[in-house]
DNA sequence: AGTGAGACCCGAACGC
DNA sequence: TGCGTTCGGGTCTCAC
């Protein structure tokens, strides 16, 4: 499901794409969607231009010329397409924003929206999420910290976006592959140099899957190559039956706070 | 505080 | 081909 390096990746893309432009129609095939009646929607976005496109934790924020925001959150499943009629996927469509010649295609929001808000209500939203994994206030320190001041499983601290912000069901087995750290060891047993690997793993997979586009493979538009070049360099994610690429013991599935979760018990301790 | 269960939601994938 | 069924999971809330 989208998470940080999904977000990001589509944040970078669709900022070359989009910043400036104008939104000159909008589509609501699903009110639940968003979180205004369709009609005060329309008439607060429609003519508006994107004038910056942000993000935060698994949210993607989109900057309205009138002070207004979009703030999308993908939740399970959701995608984007940003494209023509005619190159755009056979699949339906929950909003759509046209920006003239191309469209932006919200497809699979279920539990996702995009809610329109003022400055205040975002800050609101998002005043519940913690520190961003990617920015400079993210220290070996700070992350240290944090954990050891947890008495849970560390999957169950990872994903929990109060704690750091965009890191979801993929990474979080991931970063734990990345450390050598099985996901159910408790966070306070860890050591600092447990937490150092911890904290190093999370930084590298996290930026890695950022910058190859992290591991949903819809493309976003015709000719995207980017999008989804992560994917084949998941470890253990989905890999439930495979042997494991590091130690070659076969990659375990089981269930942590009914969350799928993938490991390996040969090279994770 | 951590954990677990239930609700939310519905298109796509699957099975016959 | 087509219809009915199943599945997925992030987030929130509530109970223990």
């Amino acid at each position: 499901m989208p998470e940080l390096p999904e977000m990001e990746n589509y944040r970078r893309l669709l900022s070359n794409k989009l910043l400036g432009r104008r939104i000159v129609g909008v589509t609501i095939h699903r009110e639940r969607s968003i979180n205004v009646p369709v009609e005060s929607f329309i008439e607060q976005t429609k003519g508006q231009t994107i004038q910056r496109i942000g993000r935060r934790g698994k949210q993607i924020i989109f900057d309205l010329e009138n002070g207004r925001v979009l703030l999308l959150h993908l939740m399970l499943g959701g995608w984007m397409y940003l494209g023509t009629q005619e190159d755009r996927p056979d699949r339906t469509f929950q909003v759509i924003l046209d920006f003239g010649n191309i469209s932006l295609y919200f497809i699979g929001l279920r539990l996702g929206y995009l809610h329109l808000l003022s400055q205040e209500q975002l800050e609101e939203v998002l005043s519940h999420l913690g520190p961003e994994p990617d920015s400079p206030l993210f220290t070996s320190g700070m992350f240290s910290d944090k954990l050891r001041k947890k008495r849970g499983m560390l999957k169950p601290v990872l994903v929990d976006q109060k704690v750091f912000a965009g890191i979801g069901n993929c990474y979080s087995d991931e970063i734990c592959f990345e450390a050598h750290l099985l996901p159910m060891r408790k966070c306070q047993e860890l050591s600092d140099d447990e937490l150092l690997e911890l904290y190093l793993a999370t930084r590298l997979v996290l930026g890695q899957a950022t910058e190859m586009g992290g591991y949903m493979e819809n493309p976003l538009f015709l000719g995207d190559h980017l999008t989804g070049g992560y994917d084949e360099r998941c470890k253990v994610y989905d890999r439930g039956g495979e042997p494991c690429p590091r130690c070659g013991t076969l990659i375990t599935k089981d269930e942590i706070t009914s969350r799928k979760t993938f490991y390996c018990r040969g090279c994770q301790h």
